[in-house]
DNA sequence: CCCTGCCGCTTCGGAAATCGAATCATCTCA
DNA sequence: TGAGATGATTCGATTTCCGAAGCGGCAGGG
């Protein structure tokens, strides 16, 4: 129950998701993730690096740990959820 | 990417979470959801019943649609990876 | 050396989300 | 009628988030 607790916090999900592409920087990081603030970006890594889901390498760069990808794989059926949502939503919501 | 976004605030991945075992009533689902405030529960069971992953019966209890049991499908990868993480944090986190 | 530019990161004031307790209207049962 | 439960709403206080400015460090060029 710490996990929906943990991915419950705005923006943890997206870093971890647009962290899959491999090791990003701090300002690369941040304009992926639609150029979040700065100040919650580090707060959200600092608790994915305190959970043992990011590493910072030495080159100070972010990067999965192998307990961030898994997370990464267990959100691949979510994706694939959305898709079917998606068109759910779009095929009888006529807004 | 809008799933990343609705499941991004704070309490609808839990809601969607409790809301497995079937139909719920309002208070009974603010008790399994640790109390959370009732104000912010009818705003999160307004924006699933827009998102049409959640639907009110007659009698008023709230229940999953099929598009919500979906999301609880999709969701249980990430719990049994929650399980991994916990052992993985129990075994050299030595806190 | 000094300037410019990029980097990770921090600070801070205002805005927005969340909380939590009180409250309302309704329904049921005695 | 009166007590108790339900779904739902209101509102002030607290927490979180935002976003822009700025810090120190580290290159490269003049």
């Amino acid at each position: 129950m710490a996990a929906l607790d943990l991915f419950g916090r705005r923006w943890n999900l997206r870093v971890v998701w647009e962290l899959q592409h491999g090791p990003v920087g701090f300002r690369d990081l941040r304009q992926r993730c639609d150029n979040m603030s700065s100040s919650v970006l580090r707060q959200r890594l600092t608790e994915l690096l305190d959970a043992q889901l990011v590493v910072q390498q030495p080159d100070a760069a972010y990067t999965l740990t192998d307990l961030g990808r898994g997370v990464y794989q267990a959100l691949r059926p979510l994706a694939r959820w959305s898709d079917a949502w998606a068109s759910a939503l779009g095929k009888d919501g006529k807004d």
